[in-house]
DNA sequence: TGAATTTGACAACGGCTCGTGTCAATCTTT
DNA sequence: AAAGATTGACACGAGCCGTTGTCAAATTCA
């Protein structure tokens, strides 16, 4: 309750201003946080453990966040954005999409294999927490799905298709993270690259059958009865 | 510490015998687990909360469970079990496997759609709790794999190209529980489907191809350099 | 050097849940 | 009806964790 922000300017410490070092132990939480919740588990993981990690104490916890989730949603953002951003360097060369599309796979999984706990938490922690969480999860797959379309000069695709492919994706990864990377990289990159094109060619059948709406399907397949 | 099992025949109650009423409490505490865990999820759920659900008492819950994560791996089991044996008999039809796999899907996300708390447990809060479960959700998805496999007429195909794929339905339908069923379940099919139907294409092109490693990826595509 | 501020270690409070224990009420057998 | 087994309601202790508060040591400014 004593911060006379506009009143007393705030006193250097360690040749840094107080902005300058509420910052460095936000970051300094984050990173823990990611290594914490990436090895334990978020749900395992206590707030002290948290700020062990990162050679502070529960006060400036609570001075950065609010919360224990809301250190696990900046975590999250942290390496989402990183990856995100690696990822669309990879993409950015010159290449058939089919080439780029797998460049960007093969970056992604070397990735993961580099980060195993970056990996953990962004594949597995952040599942299921809280509404909010699932939220923020989906719109980074949603992003994802998109940079992919990017690639394939897909311009509105199928918002379904497109989900089942980012989700096969996701999932080799987090098969392959669960495993400990046993198999070797290109061979799930090249899994990943088959899920991939999969819109590509939809694009095509769909374009020769002429419609959006995967015309009507044989409803007498659909076993009618009950479905409890 | 009070079971003298052999020396006391145990007596009847309300018409059946010990045995029969202990399976009953068992029972009755599973279904109210599918129930409260499907409802707050596993995490947010207490011992109390299923117990008052299942009209039972704490120490009814200790009599046929350790802790709480035995509860959630029976509960789930019981709905893996009896999801798989009706996905198994709506593909046992005749006709193209496009139209077994397809009657399959149907009945698997119509499935979903008449028990969202079991879909919600099946497919959300079963993820990332312990070792031990992340194990039973990864066999039971491979059931799933396999049971696909079986439906294309296709003997052994890329374990990792199966996973991507049941992966991708899975994600699907995780997006379609969460969205509460917005899209028309024909729909989700239909994208699912031509998820399904990519193990036999790629059959078929490795097929023709010959070999069943991915040939030699471009190397030269991967970005070499820092990861971190 | 001395006052003020920042920092770190740690205690303390409160709430929640697990797991066990107690005891009266209910039901069955004799 | 009486005795014994079974059940249900509930209390109790222990432990854990989040969150706030206290206080002395370290650091900076005047």
């Amino acid at each position: 309750m004593n911060e006379p922000a506009s009143l007393e300017p705030a006193r250097r410490y360690r040749g840094s201003s107080a902005e300058e070092r509420r910052r460095r132990r936000r970051e300094q939480l984050i990173l823990a946080a990611i290594q914490v919740y990436g090895e334990r588990g978020y749900r395992n993981s206590t707030v002290k453990a948290v700020c062990d990690a990162a050679g502070l104490t529960e006060r400036y916890f609570y001075e950065s966040f609010a919360n224990s989730e809301a250190l696990l949603v900046a975590s999250y953002r942290g390496v989402t954005q990183r990856l995100l951003k690696a990822l669309r360097e990879a993409g950015e060369g010159s290449g058939r999409p089919e080439d780029r599309v797998r460049a960007v796979l093969v970056r992604y999984f070397e990735a993961l294999r580099g980060e195993p706990r970056s990996a953990r938490l962004f594949l597995v922690e952040i599942a299921g927490v809280s509404a909010e969480l699932d939220r923020v999860f989906a719109a980074s797959l949603g992003e994802f799905g998109l940079l992919l379309e990017e690639l394939l000069d897909i311009e509105a695709g199928d918002p379904m298709l497109r989900t089942a492919v980012v989700g096969g994706v996701i999932h080799l990864a987090l098969h392959w993270v669960a495993r400990d990377f046993a198999e070797p990289l290109d061979a799930v990159a090249e899994a990943a690259l088959q899920l991939c094109l999969l819109p590509a060619g939809a694009l095509d059948k769909e374009g020769l059958r002429g419609g959006r709406s995967p015309a009507k399907l044989p409803e007498q397949l659909v076993p009618g009865g009950g479905s409890s």
